[in-house]
RNA sequence: CGGGGCGUAGCGCAGUUUGGCUAGCGCGCCUGCCUUGGGAGCAGGAGGUCGGAGGUUCAAAUCCUCUCGCCCCGACCA
């Protein structure tokens, strides 16, 4: 492709809209333009980037069996009041109503169509098992769009599902999907790590989320550097807090604490440290209120909770029940003189000597000691994972940062199926509700989350797999006849013979315009045309990402660009 | 949805507090000259519903009311 004869409208500013390096860039570089909020047109530049992508996982998707298959982005309310999605997805539905008055979503992902058609067009074991796929565009009304093409109202999703006749299947579908994520992301030239997810009310018992670590992450990573424990933070588990050692109980004391009911508050008020008082939330399960406690620096994990529960929700109580179940206002509750159940993180069962609030308005309680005060009803984890906390599985430190999601796998078991009855016959004839699988990648996320891990103060750094063009053409000046005879001969002879994307900047802009641009874009290989071919007729390489520069004879330009390849493809 | 900020040329911004003459600057764009190894220089030029509607005023980018859009923080994110 010829410069001059495509759009790629590079800025030399940075645009207002941008805060991120990658969104910066992409907006920069001529990738993507703003439609609205959280909605982007790709530019020709970032169409090809896009399409590399594409054509990465449909090829590894083919390659472990997967199936293509194309669903439409409009989808019917009933499929999703079915599976009971309807209510989970809330405001987050795109819906619109057509001239009939029927109402219609815009597909936020893909489950209930595939699972209806499955249903409709399976009916026998032996026509399993089968995993179908779609690359296809999502509609979700982001209460926030942001980051640029990280979270966006609409997003390119490649999600796959398996149908399976046996959870031996489902295990079988789930690593080769696994391994095939492995092979995509392993071929963008990305960094990932895989944590282990919380399959959370999707049932199943095992998730994993492939994440780009990045400071710009919405996702929260705890890991163990030494034995490779990882996890999300909704999962991720902390080694129990030990009992404190020779500690004697001192006695229990009521203190006025004026106005003060944050852990902070009372904290500063009383002197003593947030890991030193225990806070009591009142929950609601199953309809009744329940006691919550935790350690004043810890944070409740709703997901544990509901978990240890056996809830499908749990919610925060609202105040007129706090107050009637604790008989003071919001923020004096403890456990001590509770009527009713009272559960308590593995962090406070092993403390002595709290703080806690009194249950009476204004007051709270020194030197709380369970057992002794109050009775905890059950000990379970029910927190999150903090800084200082000990890997569950070596108890060595764990590691907290931050995480790019881009892609999940996920045990799903009969959830879609049981609802909405997908079932075959098995080899005895007996009825069963099929074992599926879903697998999702965010097409979108992979090239935000490479550059912005694979840039420098010049401009995006493309890996060979990704990049647009894999070599660009700088003539340094389009009106030297010699230079451009030599520019279109290497162009023909890499194009047209070598099969090389190749771009070729036949502006006439200064040197120093066209080098700029080229690194903004972030293409690999340069072959500049210029003072050196004017002396010796020899050709200047330079690399991208390590600067590095060689001088070549035009007759050996290809041979070297291959070998290049060759040696820029390995990791 | 709560809090904050912004909307003036394709992009980045000044001007708004304290109303006043033809609405400015940098980049980009067009023409010419010049230049050709890291976003040159000179000269000339095009480009504006000052987000929109209504109001106050002799006079509104500037003040008032309403409205639309965008960004940031938070909440939210199977």
């Amino acid at each position: 492709m010829k410069w001059s004869q495509t759009l790629i409208p590079t800025l030399k500013e940075s645009p207002s809209e941008a805060e991120i390096d990658s969104h910066k860039l992409m907006i920069r570089a001529g990738l993507i333009r703003r439609i609205t909020a959280g909605a982007y047109a790709y530019l020709p530049l970032g169409t090809l980037v896009l399409n590399k992508v594409i054509d990465i996982v449909r090829e590894e998707m083919n390659r472990a069996g997967a199936v293509e298959v194309f669903l439409p982005a409009l989808q019917p309310l009933d499929l999703l009041e079915e599976s009971g999605r309807l209510s989970v997805f809330g405001d987050d539905l795109i819906t619109f109503e057509d001239r009939h008055g029927k109402t219609t979503a815009l597909g936020p992902t893909h489950e209930e169509i595939v699972t209806d058609i499955v249903r409709n067009e399976i009916n026998s074991y032996r026509q399993l098992p089968i995993t179908l796929y779609q690359i296809q565009t999502k509609f979700r009304d982001e209460t926030r769009p942001r980051f640029g093409v990280l979270r966006s109202k609409e997003f390119i999703m490649k999600d796959a599902y398996s149908f399976d006749v046996d959870y031996e299947g489902l295990n079988k579908s789930y690593k080769s999907m696994y391994e095939a994520y492995c092979r995509i992301f392993d071929r963008c030239g990305i960094d990932y790590i895989v944590v282990e997810a919380d399959s959370g009310a999707m049932g199943g018992d095992v998730s994993h989320e492939f994440m780009v670590p990045s400071s710009v992450g919405e996702d929260i990573l705890i890991r163990c550097l030494k034995c490779g424990y990882s996890a999300n933070r909704e999962r991720a588990e902390a080694a129990p807090v030990p009992r404190e050692n020779h500690v004697s109980l001192q006695s229990l004391r009521e203190v006025p604490t004026p106005n003060k009911h944050t852990i902070q508050e009372v904290g500063g008020f009383l002197d003593v440290k947030p890991n030193r008082m225990v806070k009591t939330m009142i929950y609601i399960s199953n309809g009744q209120p329940i006691a919550v406690l935790l350690r004043g620096d810890h944070e409740v994990n709703e997901t544990k909770l509901t978990k240890v529960l056996g809830q499908e929700t749990v919610t925060l109580a609202d105040h007129n029940t706090i107050e009637h179940v604790t008989g003071a206002r919001v923020g004096f509750a403890g456990p001590v003189g509770l009527k009713i159940k009272i559960i308590a993180d593995q962090a406070v069962s092993t403390l002595c000597n709290f703080v806690t609030g009194a249950n009476k308005a204004d007051t709270h309680l020194l030197n709380v000691n369970p057992d002794r005060d109050f009775k905890i009803d059950q000990v379970a984890d029910i927190r999150y994972a903090v800084k200082g906390d000990k890997c569950p599985k070596c108890n060595h430190d764990l590691d907290i940062s931050q995480g790019i999601e881009i892609g999940h796998v996920f045990k799903l078991g009969t959830k879609y199926s049981d609802a909405l009855k997908a079932k075959f016959l098995d080899a005895n004839g007996k009825e069963k509700s099929m074992i599926m699988g879903c697998y999702g990648i965010g097409v979108n996320r992979i090239i935000a989350s490479l550059i912005e891990r694979s840039h420098d103060e010049n401009g995006i750094i493309w890996p060979l797999s990704l990049t647009p063009y894999k070599v660009i053409i700088i003539p340094v000046n389009v009106n030297d006849a010699n230079s451009m005879q030599m520019a279109n001969h290497i162009y023909d002879d890499l194009t047209n013979i070598a099969g090389i994307e190749v771009l070729l900047d036949d502006r006439d802009q200064r040197p120093g315009v066209k080098f700029k641009d080229a690194d903004l874009i972030g293409i690999p290989i340069k072959i500049v045309i210029g003072k050196k071919f004017a002396e010796t007729k020899e050709l200047e390489i330079k690399l991208r990402k390590s600067g590095e520069t060689f001088l070549t004879p035009p007759e050996e330009m290809r041979s070297r660009i291959e070998s290049l390849f060759e040696m820029l493809s390995k990791p």
